[in-house]
DNA sequence: CCAAAAGTGTTAGACCTACACCCATGA
DNA sequence: TCATGGGTGTAGGTCTAACACTTTTGG
């Protein structure tokens, strides 16, 4: 059964072409239908879709999520809401705040249990995302217009990335799998909205000791070709263990 | 109408004779009567309590939190729970996490919404609790028997009021209005669980510039008086725009 | 050979760590 | 006058910030 005063929504980040994106949906109860597992879910959230227009306008975008149903667990459930919406397995996926002012949603009293996703963009193919009208990046500094308090999530969720990516190497699960020094520093100049020190960057991140160097370069550039690294998965858990000051 | 899925918890810290200590209390739902608004609120309240034995025992002890009503703002709601249980009104509370595993409270799928909150023990009178059988501190270290999975949200509460610590000054909400570089000293040292060396420890915290000399001492020790110090609001709220690395 | 981005080193100042003794107070 | 905790300085090492030119690649 569905409860229908609980949401779970992730604001999924990506970064391509040197933009932080999130990725929005525009859902439609009969196609949710599929990740439903009783006829009752179903019929619950075809009445809240009834009572909210916005939900079906073309014009208005939303954050990937559902009502919590009563026998799932809450992080699993977030985790399989982005499996379904994005056919990802795994990914980083953080719970960040709960958003429970008393008009959020017109018409019905509901809170949302809000998680960010970092998403590589390399995996993800959006062609996978059976249970929605429509998926769509979108810059986040040229956002559509959004259902709800999407747009205050969105900026919660920002504002704790940025937090986050000051103290934790978490910011490696946006880029492929290998990766250039200026991707990994645009990455943190985008998401922290200021420039950085070339080379005090290099010698800082190098220092970390988070970076392995694949002994390739990028091919087919028009200018000198970019070492590619990977990043130490070993040193990266201690680092997290530790608390480490990753300000940049 | 009570929103039986959805509940406010709030883990109350304390710092008393050098021990971080948490208050919890031990409701009846006739105490809580007062607290509610409506007939039919206290109804389901006690409908609750009678499907959970342990939230009536005399040796189980609980978060202080109540279900969330529907028309009432969570924040709101968590600041309003918390000054009803202390009496408090200008207190540091911050939402730390939502706790939503299937089990995590028998009979009954309902996720908390936990809140830290960080109290000055000067201003904290005990009698002030008219909604709860028993009010009490204990040490973090000593916790007594506790229901649920109030084990776990405090040693989450804990582990997030750690990090906090480090990047914030939001320590200083848990001290007297004048204190001792020594109290503070102490405070992170148990926070933290380390030990801190004390010139360093004087040298760093003094160059933040937060700390106002009061010219006062403290009186009747038996060892060379203290000085005391308050801390400054105005730079505080600037450390916390910038934010800043309060690694001690 | 040109355009474009990659890559690199030094210096001055700030900050961090480690470490041991004298001082003020009340009993 | 003693016991107790308060209060202080220095030196060596590490980290940070500011700054400009050469290298490599494909077209």
């Amino acid at each position: 059964m569905i409860l229908k005063n609980i949401s779970v929504d992730c604001v999924i980040f990506g970064f391509r072409n040197d933009k932080l994106n999130v990725l929005l949906w525009q859902a439609e109860p009969e196609l949710l239908e599929k990740f439903l597992t009783t006829k009752e879910e179903y019929e619950q959230i075809k009445i809240i879709f009834e009572k909210n227009p916005a939900l079906r306008s073309d014009n208005y975008w939303g954050l990937i999520g559902t009502h919590l149903p009563s026998e799932e667990d809450l992080d699993g459930y977030a985790k399989k809401v982005l499996q379904t919406a994005t056919g990802l397995d795994e990914v980083y996926l953080k719970q960040f705040k709960t958003f429970g002012a008393i008009n959020r949603v017109p018409h019905l009293r509901a809170l949302t249990v809000a998680y960010y996703a970092l998403i590589n963009p390399d995996y993800h193919d959006l062609k996978l995302s059976p249970i929605a009208k429509a998926v769509k990046w979108f810059d986040i500094n040229n956002l559509p217009d959004v259902i709800f308090d999407v747009k205050e999530i969105i900026e919660n969720a920002l504002k704790k990335l940025r937090e986050e990516v000051q103290y934790h190497p978490a910011g490696f699960h946006l880029l492929p799998e290998k990766f250039t020094l200026t991707q990994l520093q645009t990455m943190y100049e985008v998401i922290l909205d200021k420039k950085l020190d070339t080379r005090n960057f290099r010698k800082k991140i190098q220092n970390m000791g988070l970076l392995i160097d694949t002994n390739q370069k990028q091919t087919h550039v028009a200018h000198r070709a970019a070492k590619l690294y990977s990043f130490d998965v070993n040193i990266y858990r201690h680092l997290v263990e530790e608390g480490l000051n990753f300000r940049i």
